[in-house]
DNA sequence: AAAAGCAAAAGTGTATACAGTTTTCCGGTT
DNA sequence: AACCGGAAAACTGTATACACTTTTGCTTTT
């Protein structure tokens, strides 16, 4: 079993809608995406299925399948496992860390400055989030690795959804100073600092604004306020 | 989209294998389980899919579905993970905790005292498994409640796998522990309490004694010590 | 002209069919 | 007697078929 051509589906699904190439609320049409894809419906089903496990796409029974529109209270759910888990991971990470494992984040970090100087949204955006994913799989925890990348999809999507202000530099500065902490094995610091740079990045939201809703029933019972 | 017969499928699959009553490495064959569960294939695929995410089942391509036996090192990784987000989920718990909360939590405690009494093995398993995810759930956190719910389904078939001495009546006295520091608001108690316990859970597993391999080739690579 | 109703079209949910691989089992060989 | 080899059976992976639901668009009615 496991078809490759299943995980290849859920790659491209996930980076089309973490890079906003498919708004939230977008009908999802099995056909369309076999034709696309060149396999049949079987195929698409399965990917759909394990994207909405994800929490990135909704299955409406008999309806189909839509880019996800997290709320609000589910945005704030999603930033609230992160902190917890990535707390912990970064405490771990002081006193599991190697000179190599320090060279490959700083590595990461001047990728982040190249994207964020050369403008590059997409890639951006993506080097942003897998500075958290590299740090757990550095851990050696693949488990933790493969929950934190599917969380940090999602925040890719909030993100996109909710964002006001794009404070991409400030993320990656925020990054640089929690590998300088690592580097000083000073503990309480980048777990203090990597706590702060998760309420930052939520804190950005606008979670006031209202977002251009997709469903006429949500948009009537939630009034602009 | 989103069949009510899969998660059926899931959920039994998921309690037999929980309960042990389907052995690490069983083979589960697709339409033994179709004509089983009085569906076709197909939905008993989308099932197996799943259980591959959730970690409980193992997928080798062209050869079919296995009840997973986790390795000693996937083993602590899930320990890991769980300690991660439990510490913070407790720290946060003392935080938001409310009389209903606590009321709750301590009859939860009550019931699994029974379950210990009463020699009910299956059901002791499951609710101590459920004192983690009630705790999540009332701090109303469904996407926490849900990644702990999934990691607990594997940390039941792990403990399984490795017990040395059922040491059940341990951990509902510690669960009792943890909700009377919950009750005093005793933060860092809580934290520590709840630390331990994962510690102490993960430390009567007996990760030296040799797991009956199921597969001849892992058996003969790694020899009795 | 707007709204309600209905038929055709499109889409989802499940079952079945078919191709390719793996496993099993039996007969032949050393 | 044990081992190797090959055909048949069983099983997985993907595509297709079919029933049923939703959507769409046109017609009819008020």
């Amino acid at each position: 079993m496991e078809s490759s051509s299943t995980s290849v589906i859920v790659q491209a699904l996930t980076k089309a809608i973490v890079e906003h190439r498919l708004q939230p609320g977008a009908k999802l049409a099995e056909q369309k995406l076999a034709d696309h894809f060149g396999v049949s419906r079987t195929l698409v089903r399965q990917a759909l299925l394990q994207l909405s496990q994800h929490g990135l796409i909704q299955l409406e029974p008999a309806r189909g399948a839509f880019v996800a529109a997290p709320s609000v209270q589910e945005a704030r759910q999603v930033f609230a496992v992160r902190r917890m888990l990535e707390a912990e991971m970064t405490r771990s990470f002081v006193r599991s860390s190697t000179p190599a494992k320090l060279k490959a984040l700083k590595e990461h970090v001047a990728q982040e400055r190249l994207a964020v100087e050369r403008g590059d949204a997409p890639g951006r955006t993506e080097l942003l989030g897998d500075f958290h994913v590299r740090m757990a799989e550095l851990m050696g925890n693949q488990v933790l690795a493969q929950i934190l990348s599917q969380l940090i999809s999602r925040c890719a999507l909030i993100t996109l959804m909710y964002q006001s202000s794009s404070a991409a530099g400030h993320s990656n500065e925020e990054h640089a100073q929690i590998v300088r902490a690592l580097a000083a094995r000073d503990e309480e610091l980048a777990v203090r600092l990597m706590g702060e740079h998760l309420l930052h990045v939520e804190a950005n939201l606008s979670f006031e604004r209202q977002v251009p809703s997709t469903d006429i029933a949500t948009a009537l019972a939630s009034p602009k306020v």
